[in-house]
RNA sequence: CGGGGUGUAGCUCAGCUUGGUAGAGCGCUGCCUUCGGGAGGCAGAGGCCGGAGGUUCGAAUCCUCUCACCCCGACCA
C-alpha cells in the first residue's frame, strides 16, 4: 500500500473530547471518527488492525473446533420474552419496531437466538458437544459510552455459545476456551491475565474474566504473588483472620464527637487509627426496612457481595437520612452496632477486634473500648468487604497484590440457565430428553485495538504489537520527488518487497522527512526502512524498529532477507 | 438517571462580561524558496457562531426553551 493511495487521516492536535490516550491517538492516527455517542466509524487503517485481531482470534477459534456461524444482529422480542430477558435486561436492550409494529431488538448478546437455533437443529446426543461462534456487531444502549470504542455503545464481539450433554462435558469445553483465549492474547502481543469474575448479567456459576493489564483499565483486579490465583475485585474473597480476637481491656464510654461523620474525621478527633473503627452502613432490605452492615473503617464495603446477602434489596440501595433517623434515631455518622434493633450483617474482620470505637446511635456521640460478646452480641461473621492489597490470597499462597485491568474476554459456564427457560433439549442414549449445559464465551473484538494501545504506546504514538500492525513495515523515501534514480530505486524495491510477502507501505507523499517520520511512528507501524540518494550510492538502507532509539544501516542486497526474520 | 461542563472554520481555541461588518494557530488549495525529525514567504478556499423562539434599530454576545457532545458515579466485551 502506498500513503497515496490510503486515506491518511493524522491529525497533529487531538479532538478535545478524547480523555484517554487510546481514544487520543486512534482519533489522531486516523484509525476512528466519532458518529455519535458511543458509535463510531472505523477508517482503513483502524479497519486493518480490526480485522487483524479477528484473524487471530478466527484462526484458534476455528483450531478449538468453534464453527463460525452468523447471526441476525435484529432479533424479534418473542424470544427474549421468551427467556424473561425482555423485561430484565431494561432501557440497555434498545427495542425497536417494524412497519407493522412488531417489537425487535438491536442484539446485544445472543444467547436467545443461539438456543432457538440449537433448539431447532439438535436432537440427538451424537451431535454433543457443539461450539458455535460468531464475530459480529453488537448494541448495547450504555448509560454513559466512553473513552472511544473502549467503551462504545456498537462494538464488534466474538461470542461463542456450547452446548453438552453432562456438566463434565461444559467443564472440558471450557478448560478449552480458557486456553484457547490464552493463546489468542498471547499471539496478539498482549499482557493479560485471566481472573475469576462474578457472572453479573449473563447469569450462570462459573466464570472468568481476561484483562489487559493497564493503568487506565476500569477494573480492580487482584492476584496473588505466589500462585495463579487471580480474581476481580468484586469477587475476590477476603480470609476469615486467622488469629482469636484479642482480650478486651479497655472499659466502654461514651464520648462527644460533634460533627465527626466520616472515620477519617473521627480518627483524627479522636486519635486512633481507623481500623480501630466500625463503621455501619445502612441499606434497604427487600421488603423496604432496614439492614445494617458492620464493617472495619479501614475496609470497604463490596456491593456485589452485599446484595447476596439474605434481605438485602438487590440492586444495593443505601438508605438516606430520612429512613434512618426514624429508624434508628440518629443520622448517618453517629450509628454503631451496639443495641441496634435492625439486622445486622459484620464482616469477619470487623467480628475479629477488640476495645474499637463506633457510633452510639445519637447524633455527634460516639463508643470508645467496645467489645464483641461484651457489650453486644455478635453475629456469625460474612464477608462483604473489598479484599486489600497485602491480605492473604484465599488459596493461602502469599499476599495479595492489586493492577488495573481492561476486561477483553469473558468466559461463562451457564449451565441451564437459557436452555431450560427455552426448552433446548435433546435425546441421551437412553432416548431420554435431557435439558441442554450450556456454556459461553466472549472477546471484545473492538474493544481489544483499544487495550492493545492503552498498553503500547509512547510519546510519539502507538507501539503496535507485529500481530495487530496495521502495517509491518513503513519504507520511508528521503526527497523522492526530486530524485527520479532515487524513484526507480525505491519503486523497484517496494515491489519486491511486496512479491516477498511483506506487508510494506511505502509513504509516497511528496512531505518532507519530519512529517513522515512523525506520522509512521503515529500510527505504530513496527519497523521501519528509510531509503535515500546517499544509501543507494553505499548500496544501504537504514533499519529502525518503532522500539529503538537508533537507527542502523543494513546492506540493500540483504535488507528483504532482514526484515523476514523479524517478521517471523 | 443524578452531579459537573462544552457547543464559533476540518482540528485546537479566542471573541460573549460592556450588543454594532466573524478572528488566530494548525490543517487544506496554488505559486516560489527550502529539503534527514511536524520548514518559510506570498496568494486563496473554507462559518446559518448547535437549533428554535424572544428582547432590540441591530444578537455569536442578553433572555427562554430545546438538541447534541464530553467528564464524574451505578453497568459491561
Amino acid at each position: 500500500m502506498k500513503t497515496s493511495q490510503l486515506l491518511t487521516a493524522t491529525l497533529r492536535e487531538a479532538p478535545a473530547d478524547a480523555e484517554i490516550i487510546s481514544h487520543r491517538l486512534m482519533l489522531r492516527a486516523g484509525m476512528i471518527r466519532q458518529l455519535a455517542a458511543g458509535i463510531y466509524t472505523w477508517l482503513p487503517l483502524g479497519l486493518r488492525v480490526l480485522r487483524k485481531v479477528e484473524a487471530v482470534v478466527r484462526e484458534e477459534m476455528n483450531h478449538a473446533g468453534g464453527q463460525e456461524i452468523q447471526m441476525s444482529a435484529i432479533q424479534p422480542a418473542e424470544l427474549w420474552q421468551e427467556s424473561g430477558r425482555w423485561e430484565k435486561y431494561g432501557p440497555e436492550l434498545l427495542r425497536i419496531n417494524d412497519r407493522h409494529d412488531r417489537q425487535f431488538c438491536f442484539g446485544p448478546t445472543h444467547e436467545e437466538i443461539i438456543t432457538d437455533l440449537v433448539r431447532r437443529e439438535i436432537r440427538s446426543y451424537k451431535q454433543l458437544p457443539i461450539n458455535l461462534y460468531q464475530i459480529q456487531t453488537k448494541f448495547r444502549d450504555e448509560i454513559r459510552p466512553r473513552f472511544g470504542i473502549m467503551r462504545a455503545r456498537e462494538f464488534l464481539m466474538k461470542d461463542a455459545y456450547s452446548f453438552h450433554l453432562s456438566d463434565a462435558s461444559l467443564q472440558e469445553t471450557y478448560q478449552q476456551m480458557h486456553a484457547t483465549y490464552s493463546t489468542i492474547f498471547t499471539r496478539l502481543g498482549l499482557n493479560f491475565r485471566a481472573v475469576m469474575a462474578d457472572s453479573g448479567n449473563i447469569g450462570g456459576s462459573q466464570s472468568h474474566e481476561f484483562h489487559v493489564l493497564a493503568d487506565s483499565g476500569e477494573d480492580q483486579i487482584v492476584f496473588s504473588e505466589n500462585s495463579d490465583y487471580a480474581a476481580n475485585l468484586e469477587q475476590a474473597e477476603a480470609l476469615i483472620p486467622e488469629q482469636s480476637r484479642p482480650p478486651a481491656t479497655l472499659a466502654k464510654e461514651m464520648v462527644d464527637t460533634p460533627n465527626q461523620h466520616s472515620i477519617e474525621d473521627l480518627c483524627t478527633f479522636l486519635h486512633i487509627k481507623p481500623e480501630q473503627c466500625l463503621k455501619t452502613l445502612i441499606v434497604k432490605s427487600e421488603d423496604g426496612g432496614l439492614i445494617a452492615l458492620v464493617l472495619r473503617g479501614d475496609h470497604e464495603l463490596n456491593s456485589i457481595k452485599a446484595e447476596k446477602l439474605a434481605g438485602v434489596m438487590s440492586p444495593l440501595t443505601f438508605a438516606d437520612n430520612a429512613q434512618i433517623k426514624p429508624g434508628i434515631g440518629c443520622e448517618v455518622g453517629s450509628i454503631g452496632p451496639v443495641a441496634l434493633t435492625i439486622p445486622v450483617y459484620v464482616d469477619h474482620s470487623a467480628g475479629n477486634i477488640s476495645d474499637f470505637a463506633c457510633g452510639a446511635n445519637i447524633d455527634g456521640k460516639h463508643l470508645l473500648g467496645v467489645n464483641w460478646e461484651r457489650d453486644l452480641p455478635l453475629p456469625t461473621t460474612v464477608d462483604i468487604r473489598n479484599v486489600c492489597e497485602g491480605d492473604m490470597a484465599v488459596d493461602g499462597s502469599g499476599q495479595l497484590s492489586f493492577a488495573r485491568g481492561i476486561e477483553v474476554g469473558h468466559i461463562f459456564q451457564l449451565g441451564t440457565k437459557y436452555s431450560a427457560s427455552m426448552k433446548a433439549n435433546c435425546l441421551d442414549e437412553q432416548g431420554k430428553a435431557v435439558t441442554l449445559t450450556m456454556g459461553c464465551y466472549g472477546i471484545g473484538v473492538s474493544r481489544v485495538v483499544a487495550a492493545a494501545i492503552e498498553q503500547n504506546h509512547d510519546d510519539k504514538g502507538i507501539v503496535w504489537p507485529l500481530a495487530l500492525a496495521p502495517f509491518q513495515l513503513a519504507l520511508i523515501p528521503i526527497n523522492m520527488h526530486k530524485s527520479v534514480r532515487l524513484r526507480e530505486a525505491v519503486m523497484a524495491f517496494y515491489e519486491e518487497l511486496r512479491a516477498a510477502g511483506i506487508d510494506v507501505i511505502l509513504d509516497d507523499r511528496q512531505e518532507r522527512p519530519g512529517v513522515m517520520f512523525a506520522d509512521m511512528e503515529l500510527i505504530g507501524i513496527p519497523h521501519r526502512f528509510v531509503f535515500s540518494e546517499r544509501g543507494l550510492d553505499s548500496g544501504e538502507i537504514e533499519y529502525k524498529a518503532r522500539t529503538d532509539t537508533e537507527n542502523q544501516n543494513i546492506s540493500l542486497a540483504t535488507a528483504i532477507q532482514f526484515i523476514q526474520e523479524r517478521l517471523a
